[in-house]
DNA sequence: CTCTTGTGTTACACTATTGTGACGGTCATG
DNA sequence: CATGACCGTCACAATAGTGTAACACAAGAG
């Protein structure tokens, strides 16, 4: 399983420390700083999946680096859980209004914090979370590479279930043919767009086997998504 | 107007009302029963968007209740918050471990509990949590491409869904069809004026389907506007 | 009331987009 | 190195969506 990219932005270093330890016990991946500009830059070079963010910070505060955050394209569905010693209900309030997924008073517990930070991440990027993914009577083992629908398991090709796997990450998204090209195979393949389609075809097919409803809609001049009621 | 339906299992009915006076007030559709059995009947019978769940019942405790949940095809996506006057910490990581997507403790702040309402929405339906375009009873969903009036869905070719969405972004304003080809079409399209009354009575047609108010409004030698009380 | 202008409605030919099956090539895997 | 699974591409078929014209109808001006 990949590890989580986990980015700490904390200015008190002990604290740091122990949050790191106990979030790489757990493998994540953890990068840290102290400071809210960097932070940002770290964010845009490495898209993390997930950011803990202190509300006091020295250059910048953590509500603006959480604003500026979801401002930019690549971060702007990252998940934030903020960490303060504010425990205002007002603050607490602003930071969730403001775009913060999740919100943890000081002094908190770090087991506790790294269970909201799982149950925010099962949430965004289950397969991260070594979740299961599902989508009405579809079922994915990220863990297995294994695939049911309604109990009966669906064999797919390597490129049929990671089209998929983004499907299920998404659920209910369009995709135009271009972002799945992107996200799918790479950001760099010079594949025809076209060749989406017929990886469709297939991902359809297999998944429709001895079944009547397609949970794949096609969103004319769009894309495609999943859908629970063929249209 | 569509609503976010909220499933309150709760079995202390003075909180549960303050609960959902709180919620109500937001635009959110309560329902509310205090026991594990029929919460999960309920939960079946019509998929809430969001639960709150008492992890203390008096049939099958709420943790069993969140299992349950995650098992049906189609309840396992839906967030969970559960509600507890345990505060501890092993109690909580429990909670968040088994599905739950956010866990508060009671006594807790009914607007705190709102604002993370909000938050775990806002990641899994945009649409609910106040992301959607909306005017009246009409409401589109960008990211999953889908348009409801009155709850139902409408059908819409591209060309209707850009009109619409072009509507919607400037709400009640009038554009002249000048204009609108100009939007909707891109600007150095060589096309009739007249194809925008076309594509007008197509978007007409397939909103006001099964109802008897127009909500688009015709502007005599001027063009079209949305509006609530057309006739 | 009658004329003129603007709008609603429909049918239809045409275009764009998507579905589908076949094919040759490639790449792991045994 | 042989084999089979998988991949990307293409050509053609099927379908959905588009623009236009023609006519019907409605609203205001005089």
């Amino acid at each position: 399983m990949p590890k989580a990219q986990l980015l700490l932005v904390e200015d008190d270093s002990a604290l740091a420390e122990l949050v790191r330890w106990h979030f790489e016990r757990e493998e994540f991946d953890v990068q840290h700083t102290g400071d809210g500009e960097e932070a940002l830059l770290m964010a845009k070079e490495r898209t993390p999946d997930l950011v803990l963010l202190d509300w006091m910070l020295e250059n910048l505060s953590g509500i603006e680096v959480c604003r500026q955050l979801r401002k930019a394209d690549n971060t702007a569905n990252v998940p934030i859980i903020m960490l303060t010693a504010r425990g205002e209900e007002d603050d607490r309030i602003r930071g969730l209004e403001i775009g913060a997924d999740d919100y943890v008073t000081k002094p908190f517990s770090p087991r506790e914090l790294v269970a909201r930070a799982k149950a925010v991440l099962r949430r965004v990027r289950p397969a991260l979370a070594g979740e299961a993914l599902r989508f009405g009577d579809v079922e994915m083992d990220t863990v297995a590479h294994k695939v049911k629908r309604g109990g009966k398991q669906v064999p797919l090709g390597p490129t049929e279930y990671r089209l998929l796997k983004h499907f299920l990450e998404y659920p209910g998204h369009v995709f135009s043919r271009e972002r799945l090209l992107d996200s799918v195979w790479g950001h760099d393949s010079d594949i025809e767009i076209r060749t989406v389609d017929v990886h469709i075809r297939r991902l359809r097919k297999a998944l429709n086997e001895g079944f009547d409803s397609d949970i794949i809609r096609t969103v004319r001049s769009a894309g495609y998504s999943l859908d629970q009621d063929a249209v």
